[in-house]
DNA sequence: CCCTTTCGATTACAGGCGTAATCGTTACGA
DNA sequence: TCGTAACGATTACGCCTGTAATCGAAAGGG
């Protein structure tokens, strides 16, 4: 269905997930400052992404309205899954083995999951 | 430090971090079916993973024995921590919510990540 | 000793990506 | 009304990637 969503494009992805619908200036003016972007290149990639059927345009006068057809989460979870099949066999208790061995949770981080799941089974 | 390891790369150095170190020929065995490669596509990713430093090569008569120069965890960590940078505000635990919310998780995964938690935590 | 196979090295080439500049058209302000 | 500013569209361009083919040297088989 949808192309893949480069890291560009996903930046502008995520303003119009926050916001929609916006015109391009919009988009720029959101977006550009982070990364030191030109109106242009932002322009460019909204091209792109209609050109991907990610996102639809609107017309509004000499202008477009622009928003996404993607949901932010189906976008969230192609990439976690993408992710967790290709380093960690498709499991999700390997990366938070991993991330734990390396000590890159915090004890607050562990309680925290520790609640989520605890809700999550009743 | 390290330059950022490619999709194709990427398989190439798993077979580096599953056994090493390999001839060319004995990476492509190992690799090439599965991904439908020719034994110079092989080798060219060997070239570049060469170029990146990503890998060694020790010389073994007319041949190289190549093996890995990055660690298996060190990259792993890295792809993780982008992803959840990128997605989750750097945070695991909405990674794990949000799985979880789209009933990525069976009963068995949270059983799994409760006892390891648990296990993390004595 | 020569032909063929085998290596690594070099070159290729199209498509995607990051990052614009330029072009053609139109609307608006002076 | 005329120049200018603002829009989207088109074009640009170098680098990375995926996927090889080709080249030159060397080694091994007959």
């Amino acid at each position: 269905m949808s192309e893949r969503i480069s890291d560009a494009e996903h930046a502008v992805m995520e303003v119009l997930w926050d916001e929609a619908p916006l015109t391009a200036q919009d988009v720029a003016e959101r977006v550009a400052p982070a990364r030191g972007w030109s109106a242009n290149t932002v322009k460019t990639l909204l091209g792109r992404l209609l050109a991907k059927n990610t996102i639809a345009a609107e017309e509004d006068g000499r202008r477009y309205l622009y928003r996404p057809l993607v949901e932010r989460g189906d976008y969230v979870e192609g990439e976690s899954r993408r992710l967790i099949d290709r380093l960690f066999g498709g499991k999700l208790t390997p990366l938070v083995a991993h991330l734990a061995e390396r000590d890159a949770l915090t004890d607050e981080d562990i309680a925290e999951i520790e609640a989520l799941l605890k809700e999550i089974k009743s």
